[in-house]
DNA sequence: TTGAAAGCGCTAACAG
DNA sequence: CTGTTAGCGCTTTCAA
């Protein structure tokens, strides 16, 4: 078996208390009495019981970040955001997905309490759950909806305007057939790009499909192919704004397949700056957020449960580039 | 305080084992038992503490991935792969970045015993301290290195191989100055992926420079930067061999940038097969190995420690595509 | 089928 | 400065 803090006092000869002082510093302990534990616990390889600290002690320093996915291109900067902050107040940061619904670590996490403060982003994770486990003494941040509690609070970017930036953007270049190209429909970040996206429409009167006419689940490969079906129809936009970077990414692909011209013929718009935006050709011209911020503010607001605002929302930029033509440049 | 067994015990009207057994469902007791408790448990909106569980039963169910950065396209596959066969086993997995060095929550997790086991990638978290740190009852499964140790075990691509598979291909498309773009020269998978590269090229009596000229750190920017020094330079290649795609995909933008046709005027090839790799243009011929599947069969590692083989080497693939020219489509 | 009680490894109050 | 000791919340053996 592995030692425990006995062993370490029984070899150092010294009592428990003694050995917990001595490894943690405490400057109760006199030097010779600590380098004498330090070598008893080296020689034994010991290794606190992290369990029985956290029993003890009552929390575990440790918040988790729960997502479904844990690769894509946009958490990096997220989670270093987050990583940052968290290790300010030292504490540790687990990073854990929600796939596998009820049964996955993430669902056990919440519930069971593992983790002293939980950040959700972008997971099936319901509210109800969330609110239930939701407390004084385990706070939640959400980043990706709204939610009435005392403790919970909401970071958000703010999608709608945002969109409706973007959207105002093509239309001043004198685009006026602009599709949206939609992804998932119940996510509020897609809703919320989806009423901007109207909102500049209708300002301006310019008429737009009652229905989404072209959906994706925000990866590449389906911008490519709703662009693909658009263009096996008869109607042919004179640009497209897509929900994401990735799909407008993927829709710019399938135009050059078809040797339409990006943004001569059709201007396109993505939405989050992701890294890859400015590299593909033509540059993309996007909503850019600091996904740093979002990230490093949620955690802030986990540790400082101030309860004014129960939701923040982050401002968005325009970043113009060359997929919409008129003055970007790379 | 939070409601704990005493509180559930105490308002069910029965003893806290009974409890215990109720919530775990174990056969012994009696359905309407069962139901009382479960009553009681939602109305205290009870939930057990995994610290005294995990603190009872002397393990946590939990194996901690441990990598230094958690973004970037290559990680997520590897974390399915993982993922999945943590959860056959009914164990949860954890995520953790090593980012902060000693300070930083992954090398308190591995010290304290946070986790049951641990699969390590791409990290500077030293080989001492895994090779202290694992044991019988702390099984490690390392991802980029070899160690010598009955209690760790690597698993690895076979980066030599795959590196003289795709140079061997460059030279028999007709290509002789052929350039190595590196990573960073520490990290076992670019030291073995250089070893492939001179093996192919001694082999057909090549010269190449003693010395890496062309030196990245496997991102886009850093291959675009190489690839421009490069450019600056008298000595031109006809062709160049990155250490992963990331930096081969930056080498061919500043090919394209400075007019020079890829795969015409110079060939390219990376490394890792990574989703982008398919898609930017021309589209990269590559070194193909499941990530997936390293993830899978490192996770069935740390369960089964067999003490058969010490280290499990995967086989790669080459992936042509168009950008050395030769016979490759899309 | 249920209850009583020991004890996992650690921290921290208290006594010396 | 160091030692004694209670107890964190849970599981599990043993007894009823």
């Amino acid at each position: 078996m592995a030692a425990t803090i006995k062993d370490v006092a029984r070899i150092a000869g010294v009592a428990v208390s003694t050995v917990s002082y001595a490894l943690n510093n405490s400057p109760k302990i006199s030097e010779e009495t600590r380098r004498k534990v330090v070598r008893a616990a080296e020689s034994l390889n010991y290794r606190p019981s992290n369990a029985a600290r956290n029993l003890k002690k009552q929390k575990s320093e440790t918040i988790g970040l729960f997502l479904y996915s844990l690769g894509g291109p946009f958490y990096s900067q997220l989670i270093e955001g987050i990583q940052e902050v968290v290790a300010s107040y030292n504490y540790n940061l687990i990073v854990c997905s929600t796939f596998g619904g009820e049964n996955s670590s993430a669902h056990r996490f919440l519930r069971e309490k593992f983790v002293d403060g939980a950040i959700i982003m972008g997971t099936p994770i319901s509210d109800s759950l969330i609110l239930q486990v939701a407390g004084k003494d385990f706070p939640i941040v959400v980043l990706d909806r709204e939610l009435n509690s005392d403790y919970v609070r909401s970071v958000l970017i703010d999608d709608e305007q945002g969109a409706y930036d973007a959207v105002t953007h093509l239309i001043k270049l004198g685009r006026r057939k602009i599709e949206f190209l939609s992804g998932p429909l119940f996510t509020i970040d897609n809703i919320n790009r989806y009423e901007g996206y109207k909102r500049a429409m209708d300002e301006h009167n310019l008429p737009y499909s009652p229905e989404i006419v072209m959906q994706g689940n925000c990866t590449e490969t389906s911008g490519y192919q709703a662009m693909k079906l658009m263009l096996a129809g008869s109607q042919m936009p004179d640009a497209v704004f897509a929900a994401n970077d990735e799909m407008a990414i993927g829709a710019i692909r399938a135009l050059n397949e078809a040797n339409l011209s990006v943004p001569e013929q059709v201007a396109v718009v993505g939405f989050d700056n992701i890294h890859q935006s400015s590299y593909v050709r033509p540059s993309l011209t996007t909503v850019g957020h600091s996904r740093y911020e979002l990230g490093a503010i949620a955690t802030q607001c986990l540790f400082n449960s101030s309860p004014k605002d129960n939701s923040i929302v982050l401002p968005t930029e325009l970043v113009i580039r060359q997929s919409c033509g008129g003055m970007g440049a790379s």
